[in-house]
DNA sequence: CGACTCCTTGACAGCGTTCAACAGTAGTGG
DNA sequence: CCACTACTGTTGAACGCTGTCAAGGAGTCG
């Protein structure tokens, strides 16, 4: 049985698991808005899919600058591990549902199945290393102008709905994922605003819609 | 059987491969100082593992800047794709001699031992993953000489022996590994030499010791 | 030996960080 | 419900680092 301080659980039989396709049991947890969800260096236990809300993934370096690796929105899989402990640090964003399933899971339903579920879990850890690779770049590009451009179209493609764009991260979050400061974002932003690329919506900073074209930047 | 323009083709059998854990035909290609071994989004045919020599894999950006991904010292396999096409193009920096195999024989190698096969890819995808975040974090680092050192540091790492490394990789590879242009990388390394924690190895510019303490920097 | 690339160094400009102040927002408790 | 407080976000000014442009020397390959 699974415990995790302070969360409550609602243990549920989903249809089909997105990694084995399977019908195992599941779990589902709760985190509060800035709530751990699992600790770098910890050993990894579980699986996590993100239901509602969002999570941020990172590393804190000896300087104290923190890394962020990664955004997981709804329908993200993460806390997929080769080794033994996780190699990042997650948090809950926002108030955040996961589904979690045991590695213990994972490997029964390899011995039922076989291949499909090692198939499934290249196929993630692939679409990591595309995401890293991509990144990667967006971090050595030139310009902070680029970089939060580019951090628009992401977060546009992947969580807009009727065309409006809601944030749920702060400036913070975004400079630390672009490796710039909190300052430099703003001024991007508004940079961008006043060229009439993008616009917000009320008086919400984290409202924004993109307006005309910017660019697919290059993969 | 293979074909490829104007290499010489060597033919061997290799006791045990990498990958497979079996004994497997190889096929042994030597390419030239500068010579592509594949291009960006050209069909993923072969797997590849250095024997001797030194491979840099990298993408052209729309405005011409190289990103440079990875280098591929002698032991390493590169070239492995979950699609079906190369993500990156590769070159030979010096004189190279690889190891190649086609993805057949590798699925072919599947189907006879099953899990092993399929665990080293995904072992060998996720060693690229950790890379490629560690890079992600190298490159969004604040400073070129921490950028420098740190570059210096792996490499010493990965191709040292006795103490004095020989870099095979021209400036210019190595700012467009960093994301820095050549003169900041010169300056970078003058001011290490400066400092005392390396030296230049005779008149060489590529033959360098790091002296005392260039601290491991954090992961 | 000559032509080329590679590497280094200098001067300067541009961009992002740093420091600082302030406004807007949200969360808390009376 | 409002007031207080802490956090979040924006903007300005000065500084420092890296890119840019330029020149020259060193090394390398034909």
């Amino acid at each position: 049985m699974l415990v995790r301080s302070g969360e409550n659980a609602q243990p549920r039989l989903r249809e089909r698991d997105a990694l084995t396709g399977q019908n195992v049991f599941c779990t589902e947890f709760t985190y509060r808005r800035g709530s751990e969800i699992f600790g770098e260096a910890e050993p990894a236990e579980y699986l996590y899919q993100v239901c509602t809300g969002v999570v941020r993934s990172y590393k804190l370096l000896s300087d104290g600058r923190r890394q962020i690796n990664a955004f997981y929105l709804p329908g993200d899989v993460f806390g997929v591990e080769s080794g033994k402990t996780h190699r990042f640090t997650t948090e809950a964003i926002v108030e955040t549902r996961v589904q979690i399933m045991t590695y213990g899971t994972l490997f029964e339903a390899y011995t039922d199945s076989g291949m499909p579920v090692i198939n499934n879990v290249l196929k993630l850890v692939t679409k990591n290393l595309q995401h890293a690779e991509s990144h990667m770049r967006l971090v050595g590009r030139k310009t902070s102008l680029e970089k939060v451009a580019a951090f628009l179209v992401e977060m546009d493609r992947r969580l807009t709905s009727s065309g409006v764009m809601i944030l749920p991260m702060s400036r913070r979050d975004i400079a630390d994922y672009l490796g710039l400061k909190v300052e430099t974002v703003s001024r991007a932003l508004s940079i961008l605003k006043g060229a009439g690329v993008l616009d917000f919506v009320g008086q919400a900073q984290r409202q924004i819609v993109l307006l005309n074209g910017l660019m697919k930047l290059d993969s």
